[in-house]
DNA sequence: CGCCAACTTGATCACGTTCAAAATCTGTGG
DNA sequence: CCACAGATTTTGAACGTGATCAAGTTGGCG
C-alpha cells in the first residue's frame, strides 16, 4: 500500500498550543500515523500517551454487532491518554493522516510524581475531558438530531477557530453521526435543511457558517 | 417542613469504603440533606467536595424547557466534585435523605500540592469518573432502551451489592429515565417485559434480578 | 380511610432509522 | 486532461422504536 502524500489542505496550520508544561516536553516522540491508522486498540496497555500536533484521531468503542461509538474527537493541541489508567479502554484511529508527540506513561507518572505542578496538570487535563464527557452525555441523552448537529458545528468552529467561518473538519459523515448517536442519512438530512434556512453553507464539500447566532439557536431549540 | 424520618430502608447498610487517603480524612465534616434536597446549583463556585456516606446523590442538569438529564448517581463511598475544578457545571441533589461527609476544595488542594500521593489518588479519582462518563456516552449514543435499561440494572447491582439478588434502587422511576436518555413510561414498560420474561422481580416496589444472565444477555442485545 | 404522588398500561403519533437509489467527490491510469 | 471506478454524500419512501397523551392502579402517609 502507498503512503498517501500529507494531505495539508485537512490540516490545521494555526499554531499550536504551548506545551502542557516545560519539564514534560523533552520527553516527546514523534509519531505520524495514516488515515484510519489505528493508534492503539481497546484492552491494549497503555504504555503512552499523546498530544496531537496536525491531523485529528478519534476515541472509538466498537460494538460486538457493529454498531459504533466515537466517544470523542482530538484535534491539534488536544491530549490523549493522559488519564495514565492501566489499560486502554477504547481505540484511537487517526482520522486522516496526522502526527503526534508521544510521552511514557511511566516517566510522565515519574515526573508527575515529583513535580506537584505537573501533578496538577494531569489533574486538570482530566477533570477537562470529563466536563466534556459529561456535556456529551446531556447531548446524547436529552438532545434533538438537530440540536446535536447544530451544537457540534458550533463546538468545532471554537475548537478550530478556522479562518473566518470556514469549518475544516477532517472527518467523514459516519463518524460525525457515530459521535452523535444518529446515522450518516440523519445527519445528511440536517445539514441539507441547516443550508436551507441559510445557517450553514456547504460548497465543494467544506462547511462554513453563515449565520453563527441562528445556529447557537437550533442547538438550544430556541429557533 | 417536617423532616423524614431517616428511610433506613432505602439506605446502603453495607460497610462503608475505606476512606481516600488517611491525610484527607480529618478534614472531612458531616452533613445531612434530606430527599431532594439541592447540594450545590450549577454554576455555584465548588468551595467543597464530598463522599457519600449513606443514602445517594444525582447529578443534575436541567434544560431551559424543563427537559432534565441525570449525568451521574453517586452510592455510598462514591465521591463527588473532587475534580477542583473552580464552578460546579451540574447540580447535585440528594435522592433520599442522605449524609455526605465534606471536605474543603482549598485544604484538598493544598495537600494534594503537599502529597504526592493525595494527588495521585484525586488523579485517579477523575479518571475513574471520566471512563464512567464515557461508558454512559456508548450507550446513550448506541443502545437500545432494553439495553440500557438492564445494563443500568447490572451497574447498580455491581455497585450496590445488595444482598443477594434483591436490587436497592434509591431513585424513582423518572430519575432514572432521565439517566437513560428515555421517557418513564418507556422505563415501566420495559421493566415489566423484563418481568414477564421472569428476568427481574417486582414485588411491594422492591426490584430483584432473577436471572443475572439473561440481563446481562439482554444489555448487549444478544437475547 | 382518603388523598396525592408514583407507577403502570394502553392508543396514537413522530422522529429518526432502514432500505434503496441517485449524485457527487476522489483518486488513478490511459 | 479526461475517463472511469469506488467511496462518500445526498435524497426519497416506508417503517419502527420510543415519545406523547390519556387513563387507571398502586402505595405511602396524613
Amino acid at each position: 500500500m502507498q503512503l498517501h502524500h500529507l494531505a495539508t489542505a485537512r490540516t490545521f496550520p494555526s499554531p499550536l498550543p504551548a506545551a502542557p508544561s516545560d519539564p514534560l516536553e523533552p520527553l516527546g516522540v514523534v509519531q505520524s500515523f495514516r488515515r484510519d491508522q489505528e493508534i492503539y486498540a481497546e484492552g491494549e496497555p497503555a504504555n503512552y500517551c499523546y498530544r496531537v500536533i496536525t491531523g485529528a484521531v478519534r476515541l472509538v468503542k466498537l460494538l460486538e454487532d457493529g454498531r459504533r461509538q466515537v466517544i470523542e474527537f482530538l484535534l491539534p493541541g488536544d491530549h490523549i491518554g493522559f488519564d495514565l489508567l492501566p489499560e486502554h479502554e477504547f481505540s484511537a484511529e487517526a482520522v486522516t493522516d496526522t502526527t503526534l508527540k508521544s510521552y511514557s506513561r511511566r516517566r510522565v507518572e515519574q515526573l508527575a510524581e515529583q513535580n506537584s505542578g505537573v501533578a496538577r496538570w494531569l489533574r486538570d487535563q482530566t477533570a477537562r475531558d470529563l466536563r466534556r464527557a459529561q456535556t456529551r452525555i446531556v447531548s446524547l441523552g436529552r438532545k434533538s438530531a438537530a440540536e446535536r448537529i447544530a451544537g457540534f458545528l458550533v463546538e468545532m468552529a471554537e475548537r478550530t477557530r478556522g479562518m473566518g467561518n470556514a469549518l475544516n473538519l477532517p472527518m467523514a459523515r459516519t463518524d460525525i453521526a457515530d459521535h452523535l448517536g444518529l446515522t450518516v442519512e440523519t445527519v445528511c438530512r440536517t445539514l441539507s435543511r441547516l443550508k436551507q434556512t441559510n445557517t450553514i453553507a456547504i460548497a465543494g464539500g467544506k462547511i462554513s457558517i453563515s449565520n453563527r447566532h441562528q445556529l447557537e439557536l437550533v442547538s438550544r431549540e430556541l429557533h
